[in-house]
RNA sequence: GGUGGAGUGGCCGAGAGGCGAGGCAACGGCCUGCAAAGCCGUCUACACGGGUUCAAAUCCCGUCUCCACCUCCA
């Protein structure tokens, strides 16, 4: 079976072709770095890491873009705030944000190119649009360049809209717009606005529009056409629907296939910067929910549906999962740390179906429960396979417990190396007091060097192989 | 007003004409000195009203509620 995708452009899952056999080349718009990310953000930078494990998985050599906008009027109204230059707003957000992906264990991607760098391409682009009569530059001698939208025949087709029945914009229409549809490809510089947010151009200084540094981008880096074009949902229009309407306009084929993450809602409404209502990983670290749980909380919905956040799911979610790092860690205990092996075939076809990564998660727990009956019956063999086939699928949903990634101190989680040596000869120590006090049966004293144990945030758990320890919640 | 989507058991959350997804919680059992973990079992749900069908959570019609987008948005 192959993988079939959703696909915006025609509102249906269809098999996935790539452009160019056995590779995929894949672009995901990513941030304005005008503050640091919320969970909702996360989630699309996970949803699409997923995406890209899951292809490369199947043997694809991927080559993913995932852009940073650094410039646009939320920096440059930072930056007036904060008196910092813009480019230190971005930057700064674009640092954390970095981190934030490292800690959920998101891959890095091919290239993170940002906007401002490619002002050679965006003008191209741009002059191309005007040669071919798709934009016009502004008579009123602001130095603002505009793409003409009836220019363009299937405006509105990726979105659905229809352009005469789109409601009219709120803001005041610049005057030097033909139609107050049109958007802006490049921006001429106005004098309140910082000095340094300009660069030169054929129709004088200014900066890009939001739009133009996404088609630029992907034809710098993807070519004329290429596979995948990801991004939120509240992206589709109007961002992508220009980005087609340029990148078309201009001659090039663009994108095959359009995926659209769902949103996060808090409360009743998506969280967004501009609405207030954001959690961010301080929040979630503040719960006691470690980076792989949150991860895991993304991973087990759909990334097409809403994911309405409540501090309460997100605990639950991260139970589920120590449910499955259990038994990771006590199969490892057993057999050893077996390699990821092959995924199971229904977890193949869950993922294949559109990246079912909730329906991947229930083939993860019922392998996980034969697991664990495996390993009371003392069936090695068993254990070992499950352990490797939950490793792999593990491995794919990003959240495998044993992936080097989360043992960084950043991530939060188990203690250093060192340390955690010393804390084992304490527990062995402890430990060894308590079983000689169950060798004579004095269960009183038994229980209370469990007691204390746990009272130091360390669980005792017996097992036939005798006890076991691990550093968690103290009871 | 236009466009797209959603409503599933106490909770989270898949599925999309017929074989109980899965998890969390709860309860009962097994195991255990007691726990914990694990395993087995119980809880048989699909917003509402009609219709089609041998069979509907799934298809059709209508109704209600909610969300997103309609030029700041992941």
């Amino acid at each position: 079976m192959t993988l079939r995708l959703h696909d915006t452009a025609t509102r249906s899952v269809r098999e996935f072709v790539p452009r160019e056999a056995g590779k995929v080349a894949m672009y995901l718009c990513g941030l304005t770095v005008q503050s640091e990310p919320h969970i909702g953000h996360l989630r699309s930078g996970v949803n699409y890491d997923v995406l890209r494990r899951w292809l490369e998985r199947a043997g694809y050599r991927v080559t993913f873009v995932r852009n940073i906008t650094d410039i646009d009027d939320k920096v440059l109204e930072k930056s007036e705030q904060q008196e910092r230059p813009f480019w230190a707003i971005a930057y700064g957000n674009e640092v954390i944000l970095d981190a934030a992906y490292r800690a959920l264990n998101v891959l890095p991607p091919t290239y993170a190119p940002r906007a401002t760098g490619h002002m050679t391409e965006m003008h191209e682009l741009i002059q191309a649009l005007i040669d071919n009569g798709h934009a016009y530059v502004a008579e009123d001698g602001s130095g603002d360049v505009y793409f003409d939208v009836k220019s363009y025949a299937d405006y509105g087709a990726l979105s659905g809209q229809r352009v005469d029945e789109m409601a009219s914009s709120a803001d005041s229409p610049e005057r030097a717009k033909r139609d107050p549809r049109d958007f802006a490809l490049w921006k001429g510089y106005k004098t309140v606005e910082p000095v340094e947010a300009q660069w030169a151009s054929p129709w004088g200084p200014g900066r890009p529009g939001w739009h133009i540094e996404c088609s630029a981008m992907c034809l710098r880096y993807l070519g004329p056409e290429f596979d995948i074009h990801g991004g939120g949902l509240d992206l589709t229009f109007p961002h992508h629907e220009n980005e087609i309407a340029q990148s078309r306009s201009a001659g090039l084929p663009f994108a095959r296939y359009w995926v659209h993450n769902g949103l996060l809602n808090l409360g009743e409404a998506k969280m967004s910067k501009s609405l207030g209502n954001v959690i961010n990983i301080d929040h979630v670290t503040a719960l006691g929910v470690r980076m792989v749980e949150l991860r895991h909380y993304i991973v087990s919905a759909h990334y097409r549906s809403r994911i309405d956040y409540t501090d309460e799911s997100l605990r639950e979610s991260a139970v589920a999962y120590r449910r499955i790092e259990g038994f990771v860690q006590r199969a490892v205990e057993t057999v050893g740390a077996i390699p990821a092996g092959d995924v199971p075939a229904e977890f193949a076809a869950a993922l294949d179906d559109d990246l079912n990564t909730s329906g991947a998660t229930a083939v993860v727990h019922e392998t996980v429960r034969a697991g664990n009956t495996a390993l009371a019956k003392g069936e090695d063999d068993t254990v070992r396979a499950s352990l490797a086939a939950v490793r792999a699928m593990l491995d794919v949903l990003g959240i495998d417990p044993l992936d080097p990634a989360w043992s960084t101190a950043s991530t939060g989680g188990s203690p250093g190396e060192e340390l955690r040596g010393i804390i084992d000869s304490l527990v062995a120590l402890a430990l060894e007091q308590r079983a000689q006090a169950r060798t004579r049966k004095d269960w009183s004293a038994a229980d209370a060097v469990r007691d204390q144990l746990n009272a130091a945030g360390v669980n005792v758990e017996d097992t036939p192989h005798g006890p076991r320890w691990t550093i968690g919640t103290r009871d």
